[in-house]
DNA sequence: ATTTTAACCTTGCTTTACAAAGTACTCTGT
DNA sequence: ACAGAGTACTTTGTAAAGCAAGGTTAAAAT
């Protein structure tokens, strides 16, 4: 039943859109590898699969917005570790502007509800 | 180019998943019809247009979270004035938990970020 | 050598935001 | 009465992107 969609992933579907914004968050911090940004989301509770990671880093990386080298793992084959460009920098700092601005506009929309229901 | 799209209505691609949320936190505060809530989303600077905000409206009502009413203006034709179902206001209700634990993850990454860059 | 594990990539499906064009109803001016 | 303007809602086509599932390659373990 196709209503019942509505209930599944809520937090999946509260962060699209965000998500780029969250990696290069992550990625601004240090240099990291897909596994590590897995583990990093999972930390603050925001679930990514890897269908949706690498793809994703591939489209900052041909907006070159971030790049990669690769380095050799001691348990495996050799990682692409990622960090931001300049360029990078600068579109978080735009995004952490935008970011501010949108959740003014709806913690302002819940203060309105919240009031509404007087708790 | 691209590239250049990733620039291009940031704000807007900050909101999609979020749209939902806020259409329930608008049309829970009182009956309105979609012209009031593209002024009212205006007004909070979140843009949304006709193609999108009328495809949604049908899918929460497919989705039992609202109803309408036909009510008659005075100036053209009649209008359709949603409320929340009980189903709707339950809902929205677990949208807030959501949104505020991704509210918190995103904001202890930002403190992260700012700590990292000294600001 | 073969199997397992780790890392990264690709394909197909589905959802959905948006632009643009379409339908329908009401009011106004002539 | 009817043409045109304005308002309200709908539909269609396109493009973007999350995700599941399957694929490829490389190193390590047995």
């Amino acid at each position: 039943m196709k209503r019942d969609k509505y209930n599944e992933n809520i937090q999946s579907q509260m962060r699209k859109g965000s998500l780029e914004f969250v990696m290069l968050l992550i990625i601004s911090r240090k240099p990291l590898y897909a596994g590590d940004m897995l583990k990093e989301l999972t930390k603050y509770e925001l679930i990514v699969v890897e269908g949706t990671l690498y793809p994703l880093l591939n489209r900052l990386k041909t907006s070159s917005l971030v790049e990669y080298k690769w380095k050799e793992s001691k348990s495996g084959p050799p990682r692409k570790y990622y960090t931001l460009t300049p360029r990078g920098r600068k579109f978080l700092e735009s995004l952490l502007l935008s970011w501010k601005n949108l959740n003014d506009s709806i913690n302002a929309l819940i203060k309105s509800y919240e009031k509404n229901n007087s708790r």
